[in-house]
RNA sequence: GCGCCUGUAGCUCAAUGGAUAGAGCAUCUGCCUUCUAAGCAGAGGGCUGCCUGUUCGAGUCAGGCCAGGCGCACCA
């Protein structure tokens, strides 16, 4: 694998820094090289010599010995270093960034790559029950998931997307319940649905469907939701690896055979006719019921059992992503991590906040039990997978989310797909006209580019693995959305001030090879971004 | 009452403990004979909710307040 430059930048300070007796206490996880934020900073920076205050009298003097021992390496790939304030910053050479879009251009993609992460994921989101329709809150989630998948896989991470199906439990059983009463009525009986069950429309649709009084109407009214559901993920776009039913650890006996061994071990235990899991000793706040007094399950028990099936399957981190409701559940299930033997910390949970409605300026108000709710599906057929999905990832998870109808429609500078998809059918565009007028590419001389707007840009190519890198440390992917808006806008500009097509041919070839690294780098991203991209607009 | 999340420009939001806190929208001013103006250039706009710490350095970390959202089941 390839190193990038980050990596390169970092290993010639280990190499400076290792074996000189002037600079001690530095360890290796000290070494942080970053990317600047602003070019006048250089590409990149490290803040090695605010570490080293000790051993030298200020920190620009340790940072200018540094930059003297690295220069004495003469390496290829810097153009200078300076000292300010502190911080070493990093200009690479003009060499590294030609030949950089030169392979990108040509299609060898290597030195996009962050540094691989070898490590085996598996990340369980969406598992809505099966009781209704998808809704906004879930398709936030299922966009983000998508996504994290696509770039950790991408980062060299081996994914499994899951999607666990709780069809055991009391609300199944109101649902059945639900769909039963739905069901007579329509035959002309009275009969109400039963207190707290389901009101929703769409059991009347099930309803008609039903052949006969004596079928399961749990398992039916659960099929052909989950039917649903399958179909609105498709259309979104998300996919699932494994669909996991919690009715199989019951089937299966998991659920008994895991307790029974946890109350042996004495992790459960029996008080006010009911069995308690002592999740209290591993930080929660309470114990939890496991087996109510009317010898029913709970959620947790057979939780408790998917739980013991992943960590089974061997993973090197379980990352669940939920909504902000289940937040009170997440020491729970920590502590059925570390019970069952398994790091905690390796447990993930990623809560995506709540996304509201607006529709302009006016904010829409839902209530499920009311039936006022937007589902996923409505939401797609109004502004379309893409944006919807766009607009889901671009914020932070843990950020509530304000999510305004009109805007997602509008086409123009507003919305920011748009002014994505723009740039990328600009570039599309130039190329296909140049290629009209029969330009080539193959030999084109890059040191033509000199124009301070291809220099950013190349240098923004550059910082893709960064960002990618970025992503994958903090489940940021809309870090990756931001990094693609930042090189839309250089992009727009750079179209403006001049020409890619044009007489000078030569001028024309190197400008097409940029152009082609950057449709490169956003195909790229958008494609782990999950978000289509038209051929024209 | 307890827990989690949030609080940054008029609005929606970025910023891995780093340098002068950045974008977009909105407002104002300019720009189409050109590879798509669904676009571009420029201007104004800030006590990062408040207070105390830790640090060479705090929007970021810790503690305490204030405000908003969401949870606190033998529901899932």
């Amino acid at each position: 694998m390839k190193k990038t430059a980050k990596e390169r930048l970092k290993t010639l300070i280990e190499d400076v820094v290792k074996d000189d007796p002037k600079i001690t206490g530095i360890e290796e996880k000290d070494i942080v090289v970053l990317p600047t934020l602003k070019e006048e900073f250089g590409e990149f920076y490290t803040n090695i010599a605010f570490r080293m205050k000790n051993k030298f009298p200020s920190p620009m003097e340790a940072a200018e010995y540094i930059k003297t021992n690295i220069l004495k390496l003469n390496p290829p790939c810097i153009k200078k270093i300076e000292v300010k304030n502190g911080f070493l910053n990093f200009f690479l050479s003009d060499e590294f960034y030609l030949k950089l879009i030169s392979e990108i251009a040509n299609g060898n993609t290597s030195s996009l790559k962050p540094p691989p992460v070898n490590k085996k994921f598996l990340i369980e989101f969406v598992s809505a029950n099966p009781t209704g329709p998808l809704t906004i809150a879930h398709g936030r989630q299922a966009a983000f998931g998508e996504a994290l998948a696509r770039i950790l896989k991408y980062a060299g991470a081996d994914v499994t997307k899951e999607y666990y199906i709780n069809n055991a439990g009391r609300q199944i059983k109101l649902l059945g319940e639900s769909l039963r009463a739905r069901y007579l009525q329509l035959k002309g009986i009275d009969c109400p649905i039963p207190e707290s069950g389901y009101e929703g429309e769409y059991l009347i649709e099930i309803a008609k469907k039903v052949p006969c009084k004596d079928i399961d109407f749990e398992s039916f009214a659960a099929e052909n939701i989950l039917d649903d559901i399958r179909a609105d993920l498709k259309k979104f776009g998300v996919s699932f690896d494994r669909w996991v039913s919690e009715l199989e650890f019951f089937r299966t006996g998991m659920v008994d055979k895991l307790l029974k061994h946890l109350e042996e071990k004495g992790f459960i235990y029996s008080a006010e006719g009911s069995k308690w899991f002592k999740s209290s000793l591993c930080g929660d706040e309470k114990d939890r019921v496991v087996v109510k007094s009317d010898g029913s399950y709970t959620y947790l028990a057979s939780d408790i059992a998917y739980h013991k099936d992943k960590i089974e399957r061997g993973y090197d981190l379980l990352v669940n992503i939920v909504g902000p409701d289940h937040h009170g559940y997440i020491p729970r299930l920590k502590a059925v991590a570390e019970v069952l033997g398994f790091n905690p910390e390796n447990l993930n949970f990623i809560i995506v906040q709540l996304t509201t409605l607006y529709r302009g300026k006016e904010k829409l108000s839902m209530s499920t039990r009311k039936g006022q709710f937007i589902s996923l599906k409505q939401l797609m057929d109004e502004v379309g997978p893409d944006a919807s999905k766009f607009f889901f990832i671009f914020r932070k998870a843990d950020s509530h989310l304000d999510f305004d109808l009109e805007l997602a429609k509008k086409q123009s500078i507003e919305n920011p797909i748009y002014y994505l998809q723009y740039a990328y059918v600009r570039m599309k565009h130039i190329i296909e006209f140049a290629k009209e007028k029969g330009m080539e590419t193959g030999s084109a001389d890059l040191s033509l580019l000199k124009e301070q707007e291809e220099l950013s840009l190349t240098k923004y190519i550059s910082k893709f693995p960064d960002t990618i890198e970025a992503v994958v440390k903090s489940y940021g992917i809309h870090l990756l959305a931001e990094y693609l808006l930042d090189i839309a806008k250089l992009f727009h500009s750079y179209y403006h001030k001049h020409r890619v097509v044009s007489e000078d041919k030569k001028l024309s070839s190197a400008r097409l090879v940029l152009t082609h690294a950057l449709l490169t780098v956003f195909s790229l991203s958008l494609n782990l971004l999950n978000i289509s991209l038209p051929e024209r607009m």
